[in-house]
DNA sequence: TCCCTTTGTCCACTCAGTGGAAAAAGTAGG
DNA sequence: CCTACTTTTTCCACTGAGTGGACAAAGGGA
């Protein structure tokens, strides 16, 4: 089957293929009143993206007093890939034109297997998805991998925990494996878009999103945009000092916030605490499993344990004073705390709002929301797909 | 004399007025070049910029082997005002309509004496300027004040060393008294627009631009413009903790990097050497003025004192250490070090670099100039003109 | 003087976009 | 069923920005 060949053909018809995608208004006339276009002009632009094929009309709307209106949606046969690869699984969801995810699936694997392995990995899940009737094919996809992206390109650029990706052209590569557009980006920045397009951070337009995972990164939106930096690294404040002759860190330097709290971080506390006998809590799950990993943890915290609990203060802490002084630096309007290390929930996020709230100052702290991303692990496979609907539906 | 009274009647005049502004190109077809119009739309819009006045046509070009072009530039007669508000002193400037500093006046006035007796001194400044035969009038203003300013109104909010300036119309008031529009922002935002225009960083659209004097501040800029935050705040990194348990501050938290390196804390500590017996040089200098600033340790450590030479190396330091962190959130192309203590140079320099490029991952080093400014204090003055020339060059 | 180059002007034409009128298609009430 | 009123959509003449080619103006070099 051939895939969305059309792009919107002016700066209209994209704005319009945007509002229909976002859930806006689905009749000619209440398009109009959003676009600023005349009617007549409006008629002209959407007969165009009707021959094109790119958006269908479908049906009369109920009537409100007066003659029913069209349905003006987009093609319901359109399908969006996203892909989030993460340090230790991938997942992969189909969404439909509006971002809506019809479909996703979660699989562990270590991405330091390099990109062909994981590549045949991400290929044989998006197989399955259209397998299971979801998709016939996709008219795009979007890809998010853990580290930074020279972005006009698609491809990695030294990349810490990804050896073996350092300038694949991922972009180029998949595709041409899954014969649709592909757009690249850092996994962070893809959180923070799907927290904008669907989560907590609709209409605000300066924002941080951090993402603790392994690592901890932090997304950067400025007026309603990505900021990726001059190379591409902006938001990496893993490496931020954040405690002065801390802890060596595998950047070589020391006390860098990622190695004094991060998921691999927190699993290591927590199994030194155990052997030490701190926690019989944490000890019994040792146990149990052969390792901790940071959900040991919350469980254990959700349980009562005290050193679990002591734990998450500390890391919260830690983490609240770096992020207190981006937001001095960024004066943002709202943060949003993201990533695998969601579920040490709100022990995790008290102490990160009592050490930014105490440390920023009040004109940045004053009505400065900090809130847990409402996506979960969804936001990354959201982002992905917006990120490539931006760009296809953006003029040709 | 009537001033300025047009403004661009559409974007295409706005971007000849700046290019015009900007030492562009000065006949009709090398404008046409650089602004994608036809000649002959080119020549209509032209015509119309004639017609309200703002630029001229004077004389002719030499031949480059053909016909002659026609000298087209901005208005002759177009001043603007520069003012540049600092804690402890008042720049102001008159610039032609490319900015060019016609002439510059500094004088000494503490902040603290109110908005009143502050915008007096202005005036006078200003009607000295104008006495000397440098402006007959004054087409437009920028106005830079050392706090957080809410920027669409000019008025500054909660400004932390500015009793008595919380909520004052700034904007309004200088207007009415100079008769001209007049625009307002933060005084470390318009030195970063200074160097943008003028100064080290032309050509970098993303950049962060460090004042150092009384206290610290960070100019932000992303894509070419400025960039203010949520609330007018961004780039207040002088109360970021650079030291754990440090220094108390006049905020209320402790180690502020503020409390441990500024002109104020340097001062301060200068005086506390000489009082100690650290340092004759600086001794000497407390006994020969009776109080030591800044300036003095910069002559200590010209004079190979390495009682002050320590200071500015451990100040350099700490300043290194938060800078490195917003380097690594932020990966700007470049990185401007500017204000009073300027004058400490490469010393303080060489400590910022060593620490930054230590701290921050290669990827957002690699190819990180860290420069001095170029334009010291004439920074501001420049940056406010821009301010108002932008606003006053872009479509009513 | 002839030919070439560069700059600037003129003019007919295209096309995006507007706004008003009218048609289409409904609801509500008698 | 008929009338009055709404809302949505279509139609169409008109405006005005912008284009591109022809041409005039003004110079240089052989």
């Amino acid at each position: 089957m051939r895939r969305m060949t059309a792009r919107p053909g002016n700066a209209h018809q994209a704005r319009l293929l945007r509002l229909l995608r976002d859930g806006g208004p689905n009749s000619r006339a209440q398009l109009g009143d959003q676009v600023d276009l005349s009617r007549s002009k409006l008629a002209v632009e959407v007969e165009r993206l009707l021959e094109t094929g790119l958006v269908v009309a479908d049906g009369l709307a109920a009537s409100r007093g007066g003659r029913r209106s069209h349905n003006i949606r987009l093609a319901p046969a359109l399908r969006f890939l996203g892909v989030d690869i993460g340090a230790t699984s991938i997942d992969v969801a189909v969404t439909n034109a509006e971002l809506e995810v019809l479909g996703h699936i979660n699989q562990p694997m270590d991405v330091r297997e390099g990109p062909v392995a994981v590549f045949e990995q991400v290929l044989s899940m998006a197989a399955k998805l259209k397998a299971s009737g979801l998709a016939e094919g996709f008219d795009g996809a979007g890809i998010g991998v853990p580290g930074p992206v020279r972005f006009p390109e698609g491809v990695p650029v030294a990349p810490p925990i990804m050896p073996g990706w350092d300038g694949f052209p991922v972009r180029e590569a998949l595709s041409q494996d899954l014969g649709c557009p592909v757009m690249v980006d850092n996994d962070v920045n893809l959180m923070a878009m799907g927290e904008q397009h669907a989560g907590v951070a609709r209409s605000v337009g300066d924002f941080l999103c951090v993402k603790i995972g392994t690592g901890i990164g932090c997304g950067i939106v400025v007026g309603g945009e990505v900021y990726r930096g001059t190379t591409g690294s902006a938001g990496d404040i893993g490496h931020i000092q954040a405690v002065p002759d801390g802890r060596p860190c595998a950047c070589g330097n020391r006390g860098c916030l990622e190695a004094h709290f991060s998921g691999a971080a927190l699993a290591r506390d927590a199994t030194d605490a155990a052997h030490q006998g701190l926690s019989q809590e944490l000890a019994a799950r040792l146990e149990a499993a052969g390792a901790l990993s940071a959900i040991d943890v919350a469980a254990a915290a959700a349980a009562g344990d005290a050193t679990a609990l002591d734990l998450i203060r500390e890391g919260g802490t830690r983490t609240g004073q770096v992020i207190a002084g981006l937001v001095s630096f960024f004066n943002p309007g709202l943060v949003v705390i993201g990533g695998g290390v969601t579920g040490l929930g709100h022990t995790l996020l008290a102490a990160i709002r009592t050490q930014v709230y105490r440390q920023s100052l009040p004109l940045a702290t004053g009505n400065l929301p900090i809130v847990l991303g409402e996506l979960g692990p969804t936001a990354g496979v959201i982002g992905a797909a917006r990120l490539i609907s931006d760009h296809l539906f953006s003029p040709a």
